[in-house]
DNA sequence: TTTAATGCAAACGATTTGCAGCGAA
DNA sequence: TTCGCTGCAAATCGTTTGCATTAAA
């Protein structure tokens, strides 16, 4: 049941998928909202909420600060948008677009910051087995591998060694 | 008895431990520092920072906010504590005490909060493959897995039903 | 003696909220 | 005409910081 319906939300296009979502909850279509889309879909990688509001006012939209705050979670229900970063607490936290139905999680470099997206379908699988396990029905998962890139460790070795 | 042998041990351990990592920067162990590192001992679970002063006050312990909040990355460096929980944005921060090498991730239903650790030698075999992969040395990972756990699942059909 | 550590209160910064006017349905 | 939506400013709240004082080493 899940499948089929949900394959057709993904074709449906943003707006129409977010129209859905308020409309369940008795909500408006309203032009800032509309705005805040167009801005997304402009944005490239991961973005915070100040990264889209500079998007969106560079394209002369008037939208506030607290208004792109309330649709977020609306976006996040539409699955417009998901959480990019598990990033600890105070930092501002990072989004990013769903434009298709690619799941992927992220490898963080600790020293430069660099983002690589990839997708293990071996670990998916394991992490369903485990909720299985404990009778969950799994709903989500954060998964965030940090290290150090090739690049930065060959900084540090240089670094150590002097060459 | 056995409990408060192990506390103990963990105790000597702990403050052991959290001695090298402040004399190698030229800090001081302090009477709140220990207060803290015993507190930290006596916490069952995960535990935010309102969670510890609880147990440091109710304790005798003289240590404030500020001060615990300053002890926590040595503690972390330390190997004393970790962070327990991909909270996203407002929630508190929560931690949990590390005493063994065990290392296990965490389970978290979206109802009740319910918290079930779990260990996955494979999903950390194939982690270490895909940091790999891409040149990088793994450092750690974030592994948080959310679901409804089995009662909450039953509530929900219990409520639908009305049996 | 030196200088890190402490408590307090004020500051921070991301996010949320109260409110009075505005606008979609 | 409804109510939900908006911008604004003020409020939250976990966390950090400045400062004068205290206390390890």
């Amino acid at each position: 049941m899940l499948g089929s319906g949900r394959n057709k939300d993904f074709a449906m296009d943003t707006e129409k998928r977010l129209q859905k979502v308020l409309s369940r909850r008795n909500l408006r279509m309203t032009t800032e909202r509309q705005e805040i889309l167009e801005a997304v879909s402009r944005m490239q990688n991961h973005f915070t909420v100040s990264d889209l509001i500079r998007q969106l006012k560079s394209n002369g939209g008037t939208a506030g600060r607290s208004t792109v705050y309330r649709a977020i979670p609306h976006l996040i229900e539409a699955k417009i948008i998901r959480r990019a970063s598990m990033s600890c607490s105070k930092e501002e936290q990072r989004y990013e677009g769903i434009n298709s139905l690619h799941h992927h999680d992220h490898l963080t470099c600790e020293m430069c910051g660099e983002i690589v997206e990839f997708e293990d379908k071996e670990i998916e699988r394991l992490q369903r087995q485990v909720a299985q396990k404990y009778g969950y029905r799994l709903t989500r998962h954060f998964l965030e591998l940090r290290g150090i890139c090739k690049k930065c460790q060959d900084k540090i070795i240089e670094e150590a060694v002097g060459v």
